[in-house]
DNA sequence: TTGTAAGCGTTATCAG
DNA sequence: CTGATAACGCTTACAA
């Protein structure tokens, strides 16, 4: 700045509010320092700007997974929103694991972020804490609780379970099952199923839980051990992602099962394909676009200083029918 | 750290010292240090650290989309390489507009992170100044060339439309067709599977180029398209992707034409579901996995100053052979 | 509209 | 092994 400011004719300090807020600055001046910008490849320096004004214009943002198309997709929508306001995002995996994340919290809070995304409700209590004393705007997306460190942004977990069941009762289904990858929140899902179509119909519901990620692979594989080693042979089942669901049809399909009319398939995250299967995928549609865009408008007004709008803004689900169910 | 230090009965260096490197402080300040950033509940500022020392253990990355797993796998396993290091990863879309990637290499490199990773080899030439300017290490991914940046890890996408093309003229087609998403990579792909095939066998290539980015329902309306307005009736069709060829599949089946007996297909990327599909996708197999570790281990060697490797790092692909061609 | 001066919270350098 | 002291490159009062 010093050098551009020489070659302008001007401090220093002139330069930095001709970049800062041109209106600031003479046309003149402006004019001259735009030029000795240019011919001096002048590079701002943001670390620096950001230890001088105590804002990094830097959001972090934490993910399980960024591979899994459900929160990519969301973290997108978010980045673009943020980014329409000059905000970079840090994003780092957590991998499903509280611990990890707790350490990545640290990490991300070192480097001084105006703001954070996080996927999901649960934090242990020194993430929390350390959250708390940032005391930066925090989003959780992709849950909902009535205690969010500042704001969530999503959907219950347990009504969508419910709302399936309720959709596969009145399907007349007699038996269910669920194919439930290891994630906390398609647990509750699955949960919240079993629950309530137990209540209502008075079947149990058969529960397979996988040991890691959903993929399509798996999805054929327990989907094959649901009919092999717990005897299921008619009913409908509640898988906890599309990925799987779309195994299931797969292996149903090899084994000569007639799908909707044996065993009934349904998904969960509407993703691409769900409308290309064969048969087309029922499921429940979440709208992550909409969700990160809100995560990023409700940031956004928190650090423009807005007045506090409501915390915690449930966008609800959709189910989908196609037909799988 | 003032604070920590007069908790700890020691100057503030002191505590910065233990902090860095724990070997250069006596054992009893360190345990006393360290009671006391525990009790204070001390972030350390990474901002005014970067500033001080001039590394920010920050490590930009520019992709062209962070929803597509092509892409994102190979970040994740690039993340996780440098992860293990201490760096932190910047991520931005760029869209595939080099114009928009320009502006974001410079954004990012006002944060001044000590290395940037890119997708892809074709930069503007204001983009490659600054990149030159800035002085730190770049690594270019996906793609090949023999004037990096600075280094580069990737495969030829014109030797990979060649391999396929002999695949294909081997396997006793009498026609070709392809489908093409807007990527210039994938074009480039295309143009060379063409011109090998039509070398070879002496017949045309049917090409359908899509207006966007590849998706399941574009590939089946592409294929519909090829077969009634380019009027292809059997051949084999090389599609930009797994996605396409997935699409491809869809429509081939729900049109009643056999697959791979009229009409033979090959895919791109080798993703997950490409072992599954109905017959099993024939694809291109890239290791995205290693490509992303590659990339990180170039890059931390370079920032740990090792003497300089190869810059050019040729990964290859390999062709996978499955039902569908 | 412009400039001066004082930080921002670290790390690097040098003495002790 | 520890402590003073001077940067790092900006922004933010405050003054002119």
């Amino acid at each position: 700045m010093e050098d551009v400011g020489r070659l302008a004719g001007v401090s220093q300090v002139t330069v930095s509010r001709a970049l800062r807020d041109p209106s600031k600055v003479s046309p003149d001046a402006l004019r001259r320092i735009r030029d000795a910008v240019a011919t001096t490849g002048y590079v701002p320096n943001a670390v620096a700007g950001a230890l001088a004004s105590n804002r990094s214009r830097l959001v972090t943002a934490l993910v399980p997974s960024i591979t899994n198309v459900v929160y990519s997709s969301l973290v997108k929508s978010f980045i673009e929103g943020m980014r329409a306001e000059g905000y970079h995002i840090l994003l780092s995996e957590t991998g499903f694991d509280p611990d990890d994340e707790e350490a990545l919290i640290a990490a991300h809070l070192s480097r001084r972020p105006d703001a954070m995304l996080l996927i999901g409700i649960h934090h242990t209590a020194q993430a929390r804490r350390q959250l708390l004393g940032a005391g930066i705007p925090v989003v959780e997306v992709w849950d909902i609780t009535d205690t969010p460190i500042d704001m969530c942004v999503g959907f219950s977990h347990a009504d969508a379970g419910r709302s399936v069941a309720d959709f596969a009762a009145e399907g007349g289904y007699l038996a269910a099952a669920t194919l439930t990858a290891a994630d906390e929140r398609a647990r509750r899902r699955a949960r919240a199923f079993a629950e309530r179509f137990e209540a209502r119909t008075g079947r149990p519901v058969t529960a397979v839980t996988l040991p890691g990620p959903a993929s399509l692979a798996e999805g054929r594989r327990s989907f094959a051990s649901l009919c092999d080693d717990h005897g299921f042979a008619a009913g409908v089942v509640f898988c906890s992602s599309d990925l799987l669901a779309h195994g299931a049809l797969i292996e149903a399909e090899t084994r000569g099962i007639a799908v909707p009319e044996t065993v009934a398939v349904i998904g969960f995250g509407d993703q691409d394909f769900a409308a290309h299967t064969a048969p087309a995928l029922t499921t429940v549609s979440v709208d992550r676009t909409a969700l990160g865009r809100k995560a990023a408008s409700a940031l956004l007004a928190r650090l423009a200083g807005t007045p506090r709008e409501e915390a915690v803004m449930n966008l609800g689900f959709n189910i989908v029918r196609r037909g799988s169910a």
